[in-house]
DNA sequence: AAACTGACCTGTGAC
DNA sequence: GGTCACAGGTCAGTT
């Protein structure tokens, strides 16, 4: 895919994230009540493909993003690749991956762990992950948001009201609040099974819902 | 897949086997020229899915009759598996198989030797394998039938006249007399390139023959 | 170099 | 409904 430069539609910032506070509420980008700042740096993320989030059970990692931000893997050699643990930014669960380079392909991919991912937080084809880091902690932390686009029939434009932000988990309760992902969400259980008359449980290969269209966007690792 | 007992409708004994002799024709189970008994034990059966005979070169050997039969392995930890050797039952020849376990599919397998097994033998999804000992001597024993279905629409009943029985092979001329094996049997060859209307040789990966039927049979240790 | 082998992985169905 | 067994995969190393 390609690697357009979308960078001047973004904003950079390190997000303060108090580890127990009540939720301060959206549009504040502090925290008051801060105990432990956490410094968190977006490092990119990528729109799925249906390759991603289908049967072949692993996510392609943009190589330029992959060499910038992971990891660096002994390409030509015997290498199995390593384990990253990331921490779901909202609810801090871990999610190991086993990310690998793979020379046949050319390509950094996260293998082993990756499809329960996308099994358990329902995702699909344009839904969007987010890769990020915990620069004081050192640890890789991982969000992703679904595609708002609205179902063409049946939810054309779903009304403010009955949009959904998305909640802290049980453990962390996070203000989420990077970039735009505060876009229309429809419930995704609703989604699950109606979204475009089809249960997403089925296999949908043949989805063509984004190609052709930039679906990574880098940050840098620089903190603002 | 289920585990439904069929053990009704088998036969259960020890094949009193001559280790030189003329063929004493189908039917006697006890051969009138023996100079060295065997006990011969059946351990079980399994008819042999896509998977055994395609690409993956390896046999699945059900949990609970690997469990049963055949040498314990360490599971959870660095198993390279075991080398077992498997005598032909009719022709005597060696085939060493590697026995390993995997942790990551929890399954038993037969790994290196096997697809030799199954191109010599010209094995095709729906045969049958089936896992024996030589009580006496401490050995194992392989064996195989292959599907005596008829090819729906090239030979719906083959006529008795051209049915092959197997012959023994150049080292052990043994009576081939297990179970309900003498069932008819298109000759190999002409199977091999028109069952179906299909090469076997070619990928047949959506073969269906043996899903949702009991495909493994045991006979538990006992000799009768 | 292409094919084969074997280690590892996952979805699915049964229980 | 969670767990388990296994059929069906991928991919890297080997030949």
């Amino acid at each position: 895919m390609e690697n357009n430069d979308r960078e001047e539609s973004l904003q950079h910032f390190t997000l303060q994230i108090p580890s127990s506070s009540t939720n301060s509420g959206a549009g504040s980008s502090r925290s008051q009540h801060v105990e432990r700042d956490r410094e968190i740096e977006p490092m990119f993320d990528k729109a799925l493909t249906p390759s991603d989030v289908g049967k072949l059970n692993r996510l392609v990692i943009p190589k330029q993003q992959a060499e910038r931000h992971f990891p660096l893997l002994g390409h030509g050699s015997a290498e199995r690749g390593t384990e990253l643990q990331f921490a779901d930014l909202r609810t801090g669960k871990q999610w190991p991956f086993r990310y690998c380079y793979w020379g046949s392909s050319q390509s950094y991919v996260m293998t082993k762990g990756w499809s329960r991912f996308v099994r358990e937080n329902n995702l699909a084809p344009g839904d969007t992950v987010l890769f990020l880091r915990d620069v004081r902690r050192g640890k890789f932390l991982i969000d992703y948001h679904h595609n708002q686009q609205p179902p063409p029939i049946l939810h054309p434009t779903p009304p403010l009201e009955l949009r959904q932000l998305p909640d802290g988990g049980p453990m962390h309760s996070v203000p989420y609040m990077f970039l735009d992902f505060s876009a229309p969400q429809p419930v995704r259980e609703r989604r699950r099974v109606r979204l475009f008359g089809v249960n997403i449980d089925s296999d949908r290969e043949g989805d063509d819902a984004t190609r052709g269209s930039n679906n990574q966007q880098d940050w840098g690792p620089r903190s603002i």
